[in-house]
DNA sequence: GGATCCTTCTTCTTCTTC
């Protein structure tokens, strides 16, 4: 087989830059082409250019085989991770216990007092790691192995850029912002929720690294309302696991479950934010059964703000998306505890 | 005071033709 990568020029002939299959096989490539039309190759003369277009094809210009680029590949990224078959990927996985998303036994209760402080109930776990696991741990364990492929290539791209150090910094400096940002957001919904005078809170003056986060989301903070509950710890008891959701308010008058994100790319589609809905979708349904919540959520709301201060996306996820992350959630929390049974039981067996 | 936990982010691209 012969692949043909592309057309260069030399001098003022066409020559074809094949790979190296190709070298010394010419008139094999040339009897290729002429069959499909008419092409300016098929007037070159053969014979009398053949010496060229070797000497051409052996030069240091573009030694690039598919051998090498794999090899270089497998170099700077790792090995090939395969995609899927077709098969199994139209396949639709179906978690064995499909957990009803909403609490049947409480009545969907939104219409009580909206007034006054949000509530803010506090993580209060024990000196050591807790059995019940978080929502980041499980998701950040459930990856797919694609997921992993493309974070671990950036992150390699990113060290070969800024060194190993650099590297750090730049990451710590992510989590500085995003935390600061998340902080300001929170102090900003209380201050509005608690405060008779919202105009005041709006000409607010802000740190310099969030100002521009601020000001991005400044026309989402104006379409919120009603702020029921932020940072505050949800806690499903019958799936056992935990998390801090962001944010409960009226998003446009509908109750949504909140989460606030910065980004340094632009992130307009929902299919952007890669694991988030999954994760609002876990905090909601954690909510719907935990009851220190007097209500519960169907809708959830992603926002991603930027630091540059152009407008943040808003990405609404309705009840019905609400319910397909719920299905992928509990998929993921699967995988989790099977992976958690799997490596107590190995580590049970080595122990003995 | 030290250790631990929950978050905070990071991915989905690369050349052919006008």
């Amino acid at each position: 087989m012969f692949i043909l990568k592309r057309v260069g020029c030399v001098g003022s002939i066409m020559v074809p830059q094949c790979t190296s299959l190709f070298v010394g096989n010419f008139s094999a490539c040339h009897c290729l082409s002429s069959t499909k039309r008419h092409s300016p190759y098929s007037s070159v003369d053969i014979e009398r250019y053949s010496s060229l277009v070797k000497a051409v094809m052996s030069s240091k210009v573009s030694s690039q085989t598919p051998e090498n680029l794999q090899e270089e590949d497998e170099h700077i990224y790792g090995p090939v991770v395969k995609a899927q078959n077709p098969s199994s990927r139209s396949e639709v996985r179906v978690p064995k216990n499909l957990h009803p998303f909403l609490n049947c036994e409480e009545t969907v209760e939104t219409e009580e007092a909206e007034s006054g402080p949000p509530a803010r109930i506090l993580l209060n776990r024990g000196k050591y790691r807790s059995p019940v696991p978080s929502v980041t741990r499980i998701l950040q364990q459930t990856l797919s192995r694609e997921q992993i492929f493309y974070l671990e290539r950036w992150k390699r791209k990113m060290i070969a850029q800024l060194g190993e150090e650099g590297f750090q910094e730049y990451s710590q400096n992510l989590f500085r912002q995003g935390k600061l940002f998340h902080s300001t957001v929170e102090d900003t919904l209380i201050s509005d929720a608690t405060s008779m005078d919202k105009e005041s809170s709006e000409k607010a003056e802000y740190q310099p690294d969030v100002q521009g986060y601020m000001e991005s989301i400044s026309h989402v903070l104006a379409d919120v309302s009603a702020v029921r509950a932020t940072e505050s710890t949800v806690q499903h008891a019958e799936l056992n696991y935990l998390g801090i959701m962001d944010c409960v308010a009226r998003y446009r008058g509908v109750l949504c479950l909140i989460d606030w994100k910065t980004s340094e790319k632009p992130k307009p589609f929902l299919s952007n934010t890669f694991d988030n809905p999954i994760q609002v979708a876990a905090y909601a349904g954690a909510l719907n059964s935990d009851g220190n919540y007097k209500y519960q959520v169907e809708n959830g709301l992603i926002i991603v703000a930027y630091k540059d201060g152009s407008p943040a996306h808003a990405h609404q996820l309705s009840s019905e998306l609400m319910l397909k992350y719920w299905s992928t959630w509990l998929l993921r929390l699967e995988n989790f505890t099977e992976q958690s049974t799997s490596q107590a039981s190995s580590s049970f067996v080595e122990k003995r």
